[in-house]
DNA sequence: TGACTTTGAGAACGAACGTTCTCTAGATTG
DNA sequence: CAATCTAGAGAACGTTCGTTCTCAAAGTCA
């Protein structure tokens, strides 16, 4: 077997194992998932999942980082269909709709780890925080693209924050609709001025 | 001893532990804290313990039932303190701004629970949206005296809860300020139409 | 083929947890 | 005082979990 091939193996491997562990502590929490249902899950044996992943908290890691690049990837596309940066800041809110609706929404992972492992690992803490600040950034890189002021980009990353609890909690999407509504009279004020 | 002396004497027990039982779970997550620990902070027997609470589970609820009402207090001092109702929806954000600024803060304690113990005690969850739709019922009863239109509540509320995530996570207070001035703009614009 | 390495299945281990049980010392009551 | 009840301290129990170890089967290569 070549290098390349047993590297890309090992890869399917990691990635196999990190797309079962993340349904499965998304949907149900970290702490009430243990290593052996993921193995199971995974369909592999425990010696390659810690071969792959020497702890629990390495895997947790990994998923987390899966995790970000979906909604990095998420974000991106959806707003690269809007015709403008308004739109484009727009478009986030219609991006988390669609999520909200989805069956297995169950609010953001980041905040669920940031409360369930923040304090036991604090590299999950910190792992939330980055999360948390990347998206801080493209909102704002988006707000000045719209030549607002830049005031506005956290006040619209509030929103979209507040959203995602609130449609977690109450089991309804449109908490979306609340915040797209509001970004708008947000946007049209700050680019009034 | 009297039946109305032993009743204050279980109530004043019962608080004790409840007190004790919140910090440590608020501080550190509630899987992360044992019966044990409990116990020795609130100073009472194991027995005692599970004397006044037969199980995990129900004195998981009743530290937020605690947490809910200490919420809605603080909220309604807060609000109640300010010289019209337009005023009274600011103050939700000083409110907000003070308690972030609290060493001990760590998010909103029923995002947290709802994140960890949501999927394994459906009572926890049912008692996060209990929490969250009370404070939306408070905001849009302020929002009526203000004379605003009724879906502005729902976007000042989805600040509010953007700005405890964002908080916690970010460690810094000053998600309360933006959350603050946007409530502004978005009320001025509803009082203006 | 035959020696050696790798792998998978799952048993095993040590720790932690929620909950219950035991035992003893002190309080209560007739 | 003697008999009975209560309550506290913590041992014990059964389970779960993260992690490691065992052992036999399969694969590799000279």
């Amino acid at each position: 077997m070549t290098v390349a091939a047993s590297r890309t193996l090992a890869n399917d491997t990691a990635a196999r194992i990190v797309a079962a562990a993340d349904v499965l502590y998304y949907a149900r929490g970290f702490q009430a998932v243990g290593m052996d249902e993921v193995r199971s899950a995974a369909g592999v044996s425990l010696k390659k999942l810690y071969q792959e992943f020497p702890s629990k908290e390495a895997l947790v890691l990994a998923v987390l980082e899966a995790r970000h690049e979906m909604w990095e990837s998420g974000v991106t596309s959806a707003v690269s269909h809007a015709a403008n940066a308004r739109d484009g800041l727009l478009a986030i809110y219609d991006y988390l709709s669609s999520w909200f609706s989805d069956e297995s929404f169950r609010g953001c992972g980041f905040i669920n780890a940031f409360g369930e492992l923040g304090t036991v690992f604090p590299s999950v803490a910190e792992m939330a925080r980055e999360h948390k600040e990347s998206f801080q950034r493209d909102v704002a890189a988006l707000v000045a693209r719209a030549g607002a002021d830049a005031s506005l980009a956290p006040q619209l990353a509030l929103l979209a924050e507040g959203a995602q609890t609130t449609a977690a909690i109450s089991g309804s999407a449109e908490s979306a609709r609340h915040a797209r509504a509001a970004a708008e009279v947000l946007i049209e004020a700050a680019l009034a001025r």
